[in-house]
Parts: structure tokens; sequence; C-alpha cells
DNA sequence: GATACTTTAATAAGTTGCTGATACAGTTCC
DNA sequence: GGAACTGTATCAGCAACTTATTAAAGTATC
């Protein structure tokens, strides 16, 4: 066997071969009867609810307007629920219905059920060497908005 | 030395963690003065100009109309050019210029400066594992993007 | 514990970017 | 050379965003 060469890990190469994948990747969109943000704020609540306004205002790319505009829209289809924050009058809290739930994993499902056939097209090979990215990938996400938070506190 | 086991590619764990990592490159946005879709259209041209007002329809998730207003505005822009297709007297050829392609790169250049910093905090073991991968995800974007157009041509 | 300041969310008005329907010019087919 | 078809543009209407403002609750100071 020829020992392998380790390549080093261009990251101008890396955000080329990312957003070719993106492209691909956001194609495969299920049926949306919701907007951009819309089904963002619901896939954020889906992870880390509840939570209040001012923080989703944060995580998302829009205004606080339009946070409060998108979560009535999403309560209107009982997708989401406000609550009183018991620790502060001011504020309230955002949490997720089992309706909003199945939302989410519904169009989880319907993405996984697009991309298993086409892994399947791969070889062996292939495969491995993505299931062996994966857990530095997880964690460029975690590193990558531990740091988006900082930059929002000030 | 203990021998690796090749861990076998879960869809279901892929799709969540190339959500999870999407969900913070993503939020890596250089300054946008356009919309989604007008970005969306810009980053197809500087890959593949000239194309038709019909090709952009098929490949962006939006109506004709829509994208005829978008280039029309990217046309306003100086970004992009419409010039008659000399083999069809109804399409229009729609072609970047060279400020379009400008600021696609400019784009990539400034996500390519945030993604590099983040590298260096992953150990030599996990940079050698994502660049193991892109060639596995640059297919399946591309087995993506063929399977994609047959559908179109439905 | 009254006064001023800050924080959180909602509302109002205006703008932008999309959809659906329709029109029109060029092409194809017989 | 007329009928049917294709590719793009236009128009009216609507949905989702922005900025600016307001209301209400919390905090600090004295």
């Amino acid at each position: 066997m020829t020992e392998k060469r380790t390549p080093d890990l261009d990251p101008g190469e890396m955000a080329a071969v990312v957003e070719e994948f993106n492209g691909f990747y956001i194609r495969l969109p299920s049926i949306q009867r919701h907007s951009f943000t819309t089904l963002s704020v619901l896939h954020t609540l889906a992870r880390r609810s509840p939570m209040r306004l001012g923080e989703l205002t944060a995580t998302e790319q829009v205004t606080q307007s339009a946070i409060t505009q998108v979560v009535t829209r999403l309560e209107n289809d009982g997708l989401v629920e406000r609550r009183p924050d018991p620790r502060d009058g001011r504020a309230v809290l955002v949490h997720i219905t089992p309706a909003g739930a199945e939302v989410v994993a519904a169009r989880y499902a319907d993405r996984v059920a697009r991309l298993a056939p086409i892994l399947q097209r791969l070889s062996a090979e292939e495969r491995s060497a993505i299931a062996a990215a994966l857990p530095a990938l997880r964690r460029i996400a975690e590193l990558g908005e531990s740091q988006n938070e900082q930059r929002g506190r000030a």
C-alpha cells in the first residue's frame, strides 16, 4: 500500500465546496408555506425554545420589528406560543408548540429522504470520508456560534 | 496503534450536521445591498454566464416574472447585461459584467477571511478530515444538480 | 418612594420584492 | 402563411420587510 499524504485544508477551497454544496442542499426544499425568516425562526426555536423576542432578533438577520411580526404569524398558525416571562414583566417567552416541532421534524425528514439516495451513489470511501469529517464540521458550527454571540454583546 | 473503525455514513446525522453548519455559515454575510434571490442569480451567473432568462428561472426558486425584475435591477446596477440571442430572436442572454463578477468575488473573499481564523482553532486531524471529505461533498453537489435538471425537464 | 433613564416589545406607515394574469414578439409546424 | 407554441416583459396586487415611534416594565439615584 502506498502511503497517503494528508492534504492540508485550504479555507478558500473549503468555502468554494461549501457554497457548491449549499447551492445543491438549499434547493432540496420540501413544501414551504412560510417565508425564509419564518422558517429560520421556527428552526431556531426547535433547538432552544423558549426564547425571548430579543434573543431571536440577535440570532436572525432582521429587525426586532420583523421578529415581532414573524412570531405573530407563527402564533396564528399555532406553531409557537407567547407566554409572559415570570422573571421580567417586560419580556415575552416564545415557546414552540408540538405542531411547530412537527413542522420542523417533517421538513428534516423530507430532506433526509432526498439526501439518502444520493449518498448511495457515492463510493464507500467517499461516504466514510464524509462521516469522518462530520465531528469537525459540527465543531466549526459551535466555534462560530459562540464567536457570533461575542459580537452580539458589543 | 489501535485500528480505526471507519464509521458508516448516516444520512440523518449528515443532514443534521449540514444544517448546523449552514446555520453558522449563512450568518457570515458580508455587506448585502441585494436581496437573497438577486444575490443567488448573480452567483449563478458568475459560474455559467451567459444564460437565458428561462434557464435562470429553472435554477432559482421563483417565477419567471421575478427573474425578469431581478435582472432589470441587476442591469440598472451595472452588474449584468442583457444581450439578444443571435440564435433566437425571442430570447435574451444575460451576461455578468466585470463589476458583477467583482461583487461575487468580494463576497467570497469576505467569507473566506472569516472562515480561515476559525479553521485555525481546529486540530490538524480535524482539518485533514475535512480536507479529505471535500471531493465527496463536491461530487454530491454535482450528482444533485444533474438530478434537479432531470426534474426540471418534466 | 418619586424622578429620570433604560430595556423590551408592539404598532404604524412606507418600501421592496414577490406572484398571477396577461400581452406581445419571434419561432415552428403543417 | 395561419395556428399553435415559446420566451420575455408588463401590470396590478399582496406579503414581508424597514424605520420611527410609543407603551409599559424594570433599574438607579437621591
